[in-house]
DNA sequence: GAGTTGATGTGACATTTGTCATTTTAGATT
DNA sequence: AATCTAAAATGACAAATGTCACATCAACTC
């Protein structure tokens, strides 16, 4: 697999080329420092996998991959970087990135880059721990604040698959009276009306 | 590295076993094919990783992997699974899994687990394209490819807001009957039985 | 004007749903 | 064995729901 590097910082670019140089499928084509390296050598090398830095002056990681990505939308970029910036990795996600990955995790560099030659996204535990919040976040939702048994949370869950009392009874091995009955436990626990009413509660509080 | 595998079919925990056990570095020391299976291995075995499928019968994936990571906090979990389905994502992200690939794009499994034990988190590339619009939650749904009329979105919202048709007539100047017959049309445009499961639909599929 | 169309409404109907009082069952406790 | 208790089930009931055939009406086309 070819490989070309890019770091502002040519102790790191040559580290990474000695250590990713020293694996019998891998063989580093090329390193540059910039963004406007990045892209050149690209198109003169058409590399399998560019492992960049983020922040470089002057065109920096993202911009490059930007342009690298538009002409060239299947390539696979693992970033490597010293910082955990929300908006980096916002952006980088909606680019196509192929990867994310703290320097000082990168240990696993060579694992990260063969999963992304496969095909796979690698990014560093930090940063993924960070997405939830990025997403819409919810805090685990408390069953027990509103004395919500097991059984009950089960019903829950199926109603909000949109099964109906009878079905939801067959899966539960109960009566479907049983499920009626309970279904009628859980709308007062939770001052609701009805099922449609249980279902929208659950996408909305608690997945 | 030690290992643990759990599938509900025998043929894939078996497959990924040879697989992995071929790596010098690695070793399945256990295979199971249930949720159940996978907390009482992990209790036993305390692998380094666990390389667990997300639909199973009884305790599912997920399910499993909350419990084990409510006692095992720094577990490495690679969900093995053969949908993309955003709830899964966001409930598998929100958990802290160290991974989740598609078994279709499985050939990078190798690197995968390698990435994982370092701390690295993979994802399949098809996942995390789908990050950028969970992110923007902009991701709009295109109403006109089912034929589906302004009215009857107005009613799609409403039903997700849980209200009853008489509401819903009240909101939408209409009589209760009329509001009967759209939802009719929109179950059957939908190919929905009733309206908790369009409330359903609402937001897994539009918002 | 006659006819067509689409939105709105009605009435009848079978089902499903949620509530409630009551009973049955199974497991523990004594 | 007798008792207690929680879970599960039952039966009756009113209300809401979804389907369907059909009626009304306004707007537009011919």
């Amino acid at each position: 697999m070819r490989i070309i590097i890019i770091d502002d910082d040519p102790l790191v670019s040559s580290s990474l080329q000695i250590i990713l140089n020293n694996e019998s499928d891998m063989e580093v084509v090329a390193t540059g420092n910039s963004g406007f390296d990045a892209v050149s050598l690209v198109e003169k090398h058409s590399p399998d996998v560019l492992v960049m830095d983020i922040r470089m002056d002057g065109m920096n990681g993202l911009e490059a991959a930007e342009k690298i990505l538009a002409s060239n939308p299947d390539m696979k970029i693992l970033f490597l970087t010293t910082f955990l910036d929300d908006e980096y990795i916002n952006k980088a996600l909606r680019l196509g990135a192929a990867g994310y990955i703290l320097k000082q995790e990168c240990g696993t560099l060579v694992a990260s880059v063969r999963a992304v030659y496969g095909g796979q996204s690698v990014f560093g535990s930090k940063i993924v721990e960070k997405l939830p919040d990025m997403l819409n976040r919810k805090e685990r939702f408390n069953y027990d604040a509103f004395g919500i048994t097991e059984k009950e949370q089960e019903l829950i869950k199926y109603v909000a698959d949109g099964l109906s009392n009878k079905e939801i009874a067959e899966k539960m091995f109960l009566g479907e009276g049983t499920i009626r009955n309970l279904m009628s436990s859980v709308l007062s626990k939770l001052d609701l009306r009805d099922r449609t009413q249980l279902a929208c509660f659950y996408y909305k509080n608690i997945i």
